[in-house]
Parts: structure tokens; sequence; C-alpha cells
RNA sequence: CGCGGGGUGGAGGAGCGGUACCUCGUCAGGCUCAUAAUCUGAAGACCCCGGUUCGAAUCCGGGCCCCGCAACCA
């Protein structure tokens, strides 16, 4: 809490410099963190540390999304109350901090009073948009929710063909979200809100062409089982739970009171980024944008949308029991080589697969035989030499700058996280060719030898400076056995799997 | 005619109008500082049928086959 204090004094104290906030989805908690989200939470801590790294100011936010009526089901499955659930749930994922080594600002849970507050302070700027309809439809007492005709399989839900469906009619709030239909389009294209990458962008202004609805932003207290935040000055009514959780993303910051780490990272923010996953495009390029337009709050200015993960080749799922979990996967491999192989071997915007074989083969291949194996090897004949090694600080205080990181950080501008490593181990390749073509051991004459190696040992140094943001600890370690003059041999970094 | 992604050497992926690239595997050779590592070289591929073009993996039309999504599911 102190902390966060003296962060604000800071932020609001320096102007000049570039403003970012970055966030993720925030989960729902009723079953355990699942690796897709693991490789959302990582691309953001990459590019949170790689815009902290360039000077810039920047607060990153993750949390959970506890207000859904999924925690009440799985609660009474338990056997506890609600509120005892999702403060057990929750911890699953505030241990990612330390299992994927995130360096987030703040973490943000929906059932918090300071979200509740901030939630009912939007519903209020948006309540010229706001109105009371009654919807009629086919209520599935089994998924405790509305069916679509089209869903149906011979008149019943086809997950519940025991159970007849309720014809349920009742009043909700609505939100006016056509208003906002050929505003949203034009901020789309124009890219003032930028989707990444195009094909999702075209699918969201493909789903705008189709026509917007309004949408119900409440239900009866009754079907949302009393769990939630009520609707302002209707008691009868809990607000839908996406309404809610979207505003989590300024709640964090203080928008209910206005705070200096809104008006820094929100109101006069350089760059607003959304990391999160294909499922939940329309939620964050369509409603919430139209939400904050009806608020009268400025946009995000980037959705970063990344693809899925299967197992296997197959989708994950609780029922094929194939669902991967990151603290599962880091307690076998290391933190650094999930973030590496998450980061590396799967596209960032696009589906990929994990599996046991191919994280393996990664693995061996780059960190094992690539990077491991070259620190090993030039570490081995820098302590062999004898040499000292001068510490030029100086060269790595402006590394951005310099001619070698431009490749890497034009990726980083797109979002290709993946290709920006590519550039880091394109460097380690030459590194290879440099040692076998020049023969170190075999050189007898001093300086020609000490040329060498300052060359190899500076490429070391260079790679272990930019891996930084990507895998932290393996950077520090690197950085701890080069930037001195006596480079000694160390333990292999990645042993061989 | 619901929407979208995709079919590239033995495997997994990039490329998306002009000598087809990467990782793993295979074969041959080199080196010994290194984690049986690393370097050099070799064999081997663009789903099918048409079309546009001087030229197509890349664009267009048709076909076959996978895989997602279809408003509340990382």
């Amino acid at each position: 809490m102190k902390e966060k204090k003296d962060r604000q004094a800071n932020h609001s104290k320096n102007h000049s410099t570039k403003k970012t906030y970055i966030t993720t989805a925030i989960p729902y908690v009723n079953a355990a963190p699942h690796i897709g989200f693991a490789l959302e939470i990582i691309q953001a801590d990459v590019l949170n540390r790689y815009y902290k790294s360039k000077d810039q100011d920047t607060y990153f936010v993750t949390g959970t999304d506890e207000n859904s009526l999924k925690n009440v089901l799985k609660a009474e499955e338990e056997g506890i109350s609600t509120k005892e659930l999702v403060n057990k749930y929750s911890k699953n994922f505030l241990e990612l901090k330390e299992i994927l080594n995130i360096d987030y600002d703040d973490f943000i849970r929906t059932t918090e009073p300071r979200h509740i507050k901030n939630v009912e302070k939007f519903w209020k700027a948006c309540e010229k948009d706001i109105y009371k309809k009654s919807y009629k439809g086919l209520y599935c007492v089994g998924c405790e929710e509305f069916k679509l005709e089209k869903d149906l399989e011979e008149g019943k839900c086809p997950e519940h063909l025991n159970k007849a469906l309720e014809v349920v009619e009742e009043e909700n709030y609505f939100f006016k979200l056509s208003k906002y239909q050929k505003q949203l389009k034009e901020l789309i294209e124009t890219e003032t809100l930028k989707i990444v990458p195009k094909g999702r962008k075209n699918d969201v202004l493909g789903f705008i062409d189709q026509g917007l609805e309004d949408f119900s932003i409440s239900r009866s207290v009754e079907r949302a089982k009393g769990w939630g935040i009520p609707v302002p000055g209707d008691p009868s009514q809990i607000i839908y739970v996406w309404f809610d959780a979207l505003v989590n993303y300024i709640s964090a910051l203080g928008y209910a009171e206005e705070s200096a780490l809104y008006k820094d990272f929100w109101a006069d923010s350089d760059k607003i980024l959304h990391c999160i996953g294909k499922g939940i495009t329309r939620f964050h390029a369509i409603y919430w944008p139209a939400m904050l337009l009806s608020a009268g709050v400025r946009l995000p200015t980037h959705e970063l949308v990344h693809g899925y993960i299967t197992a296997d080749g197959q989708k994950m799922s609780k029922s094929l029991g194939n669902v991967v979990e990151p603290k599962a996967v880091v307690e076998k491999y290391g933190t650094d080589a999930v973030r590496y192989f998450l980061l590396k071997a799967i596209p960032p915007t696009k589906d990929g697969d994990f599996n046991k074989g191919y994280f393996e083969e990664v693995y061996n291949a780059d960190l094992a035989n690539g990077l491991g194996n070259a620190v090993a090897r030039v570490a081995k004949m820098a302590e062999n030499s004898g040499f000292e090694f001068e510490v030029d600080t100086k060269g790595f205080e402006k590394v951005w700058e310099a001619d070698w990181t431009q490749d890497l950080q034009s990726h980083m501008e797109s979002f290709r996280l993946d290709l920006a490593i590519q550039e880091v181990w394109k460097m380690l390749s030459q590194l290879d060719k440099h040692i076998n073509e020049h023969e170190p051991w075999a050189v007898k004459d001093e300086e020609k030898l000490r040329e060498i190696l300052d060359f190899e040992v500076n490429l070391i140094r260079r790679a272990a400076v930019v891996l930084k943001p990507f895998i932290p600890d393996t950077s520090r370690k690197i950085q701890a056995q080069f930037f001195k003059k006596d480079i000694k041999a160390q333990k292999p970094l990645f042993p061989r799997i």
C-alpha cells in the first residue's frame, strides 16, 4: 500500500515520460489457472518489462473475475459459501506471480469494495444508455442460462436432455449498444483502437456490419442467486458479470476517485494495451469501447489478441481431462523454460500446440544446446585464458539506441515476441560460428586471443541484456557471471533432458 | 449458401507474386572450448483440377480434407 502511494507520487511528478498501461483479462476463479492464461500474462509481462527497460513509465494490472454465477454453483458443490470459495481459489491466480515470475503492479479482485464502488459510478455514468426491457426466453435450469432455439436438440438442452426447458420472462436492464455501431466501426477501421492481429480486426468489423443489438446488462437476483454487484437503485437486479468485469481496468487505477494514477495511466496515458484471448475479443473490442463512449471515458489504444493452445493437437477441455496447468509444468521444467516456450514456440496471435515432445525439443535445442551451451563454452574459454574482461557498463545503458537491437525492437513494436526472441538466437548462432572459425583454444598470440574472446564475451553480455524481459532470471544469472572482470565457468543453466 | 483459420521435405512450423526458410530427425565430414555439444556439407517438400501472369506455394475459380467459432468459453 505504501509502495503504491510512492508510485502515485512518483508518477504525477514525471509528466514528460511516456506512460503505458498494460492489462490482462481477469479469469474466472472456479477452475485452476490454464496454460492459455499463462501465455497471456507472460506476454503482458514481457511487454511491460520491455517498456520499462526503455525507461517508460508503466503500470501493469491483472486480477480475478469473481462475480460469476459459476462460483455460486462451484461453492454449492463444495458445500462452502461463495465468499469462501472465491477467497480460496483466487489464491491460485495470485501465486502465478511467483510461479511465472510476473512483475505486475496491482492485482484486482472484482469482489473488492474498491471495485464495486467503481462499477457503481460507471453504471451511473452510462445511465442515459440504459433502459429496462422485458426479456422472454427458454431457460435451462441445469445450465442456469437462457438457450437459443438453434442450440437445442429436439427442443431440449443438449446437456440436460432429461430436464424440460422453462419459458422465463423477466425484466432486465439493457445497454444501447446499437447507438454506437457507426462510431465503433470508425474507431476500429482507423485503428484509433488498434486490434492486433489484422485477422481479428476484420472479424470484429464483420461482426459490427451484421448489426449490433442492445444487450442485457443485468439479471434478476434470483437468477444470479444473490451473488454479484446490485444495480444501483434497484436491489432486485444484479449487474451482468461482463459489464462489471470490464470495469476492472479502470477501477484498479482509481477511476471513481479520479486518482493521479487514473489520470496518468488512463485519462492521459500514451498507450493502453489490453492483452486478451481470441474468445473474448467482442467484449473488449465492441462492448467495452461502447461502454466507455457512453460513460464519456477515453478508449484503450490496443487490443493484443492471442490464440488458443491445444494439448497434443486437441482442444483442452475438462471433460477430456487434458488441461495443462502452468504450475505443474513449471515444477517440472522451471519458470524460464516455460516462459521461453510460450513466447518462442507459440506464435503470439495464432493457435499453437503444447505437448511434451515439442516442449522438450525446444528446450534442448534452444535452451540447453543453444543459450546454455554458448554461455558455458565462452565462460570456460574466458576462465582458461586468465584474462580480465573490462566491464563497459556504459555501452549497455543505451542498449535500445544501438544498431544491433533495431530488428528486435521493430518486432516488439508489432508484438511479434517470437521473432524478437529469434533475433537473439541469430546472435548466438553467429557466436557459435565465430568460435568454431577462430578456434580460440589453438590461438597462441595473446593479443589475437584477447581480441577474439572480447568479441565473444561481449556477445554473451548483449544476449543477456536483451533477454531480460523474456527470461529475467536467466538473464540475471548470466549477467552475474559475465558482468565482472574474472569470468568463471559455472554449472549448466539448462541441463539437457 | 452461417463465420473464420488451415492443408509446405520423415515430424512440427515460417514464407504469401520473382533463386523455398527455420527447428527436430537422417546421412557424410570437421573440431574439441562446451551440456554426446558445436561447425561444414548432402538427400528430401509447396492437397487436387483449372485460370490470371514473362513468372504462383503466394492472386482468382472449382474440388477434397482437417480444425475452431456461432454473443457471456484462457
